[in-house]
RNA sequence: AGAGCAGGUCGGAUGAUCGCUGGUCCGGGUUUCCGGGCUGGAGGAAAGUCCGAGCUCCGCAGGGCAGGAUGGUCGCUAACGGCGACUGGGGGCGACCCUAAGGAAAGUGCCACAGAAAAUAUACCGCCCCGAGGAUAUGCAUUUUUGCUAUCUAUCGGAGUAAGGGUGAAAAGGUGAGGUAAGAGCUCACCAGUUUCCCGGGUGACCGGGAAAGCUUGGUAAACCCCAUCCGGAGCAAGACCAAAUAGGAGGACGUUUGAGAGUGGCCCGUUCGAGGUCCUCGGGUAGUGUCGCUUGAGGCAGCAGGCAACUGCUGUCCCAGAUGAAUGAUCAUCGCCCCUCUGGCCGGGUUACCGGACAAAGGGGGACAGAACUCGGCUUACAGACCUGCUCUGAUA
RNA sequence: UGGGAGGUCGUUCAAUGGCAGGACAACGGACUCUGACUCCGUGAAUCAAGGUUCGAAUCCUUGUCUCCCAG
């Protein structure tokens, strides 16, 4: 597999997974973003992106989960092991660029 | 040139790097999986879910009541509440646009406030006539009382009338003449309207012409309702399937009694199933990054033919998204479009200052509405802009 | 994604097609030394746009928003 790819193993899709890491992670915010921190034991970092209908219609959803999905992508491998992330978007952030979303979150995780 | 009307097309392009996903082929592997090659990967509205269908299931859907929908005519269509053409009405100088457009003389209801009255004119004011009472008298009879006659009436009773009456969204055909005590379609002429009949045209809605009647019947059916036509219900989370092993069970066949009970829509009838028994067959699941349904379809494109058109027929050609915590993206470069600023020369006007126009280069900014979720046919709503075709009006020139 | 229900002052409920009305809250005043209670008064709304009607909160159409159910 490619070093920069996005498999389906990398990503969370079980309801009970997304239950279980919002009770047990610890949760961190920034203005627009607030991202929530699990453990697994597969050794694979893994993302699950929430996205309310109060961000915008699916257009804008869409936009924004595929802007996550590529800021995982390309920063996963300074990202630790075996961790669930889960990043819920507050607000609408259509109008941002790659550079702002990948600032914020750099940021936001270098804290965390 | 300006203003406008109708119809249609498009909805940035190319390349590089890194990714996601369907199909197919190859290799590792032979269950899942991994790598590589080729190829496909959002829209005109994919949206809202307002209609109509296909498809699937529901103990096959028959009748009645209830309920819902539609509403000029003819056609198109698988069907429609859609579309086309035409008719009536309304708007615009015009191109053209809008139109839920059956029935109010089948019945019921409502019409606030105001007004006499909101619909059977049992009708208030007013107008006119008669009678009673009263007053006056210049009259006549009479000694007087009184009677007759005439005029008037802030009174009472009776009859006629629908001409007029501040209102109101809406007032009981309009004008003129005759007629009458006063009046009135009471009668007549013209006009408007209604109904019936006849003639001509049209498939039809309807149009044109003529005659008669009655004199005229307010509005509201997006109030109930009547008439005509149509409608079984639910929805792909429909529904079907999955190795081995058994219980609870499931299905089929036979069969007796009771017809208890049950079911897909609200009810009724009808119809169907049906407890316990015997035999035969099959064997649990919200399993699970499960499989199918899942994309070839009333399909697209081109040509020809028919039709005013919607549309239809024939021939050729093409395969054009199938995700499921849910793919179709991110970044960069170049080109193209629009706007703004500055610069340059050119053209036109002007004595100058300056103004206007197109062009070239540089910098900056903008690029809408919006994301398939079983699939089609429509409707409605949102939308930066760009382009094409036809037509109308005004002005100028010839 | 599919199927439903609804929208009235700041909040919660009314309103046969005919002037949108209460209660709580807010504000002002009276009472009190002050506050509470009580009394009086004031302002404030039909989700939006069209249509039917003389006249729409109500009837019809379209849009918008909120809520509920289905794995």
């Amino acid at each position: 597999m490619g070093k920069q790819s996005f498999g389906k193993n990398e990503r969370i899709r079980k309801r009970r997974d997304y239950l279980r890491i919002y009770r047990e992670g610890g949760r961190i915010g920034s203005s627009n973003f607030i991202a929530i921190l699990g453990s697994n034991k597969s050794g694979i970092t893994r993302l699950g992106i929430a996205v309310s209908k109060k961000v915008g219609n699916s257009v804008k959803r869409n936009r924004t989960k595929r802007l996550l999905r590529e800021f995982f992508r390309l920063r996963k491998d300074r990202l630790p092991d075996s961790k669930d992330i889960i990043i819920v978007v507050k607000k609408d952030v259509s109008l941002l660029k790659y550079q702002d979303v990948c600032t914020e979150l750099d940021r936001l995780f270098g804290k965390g």
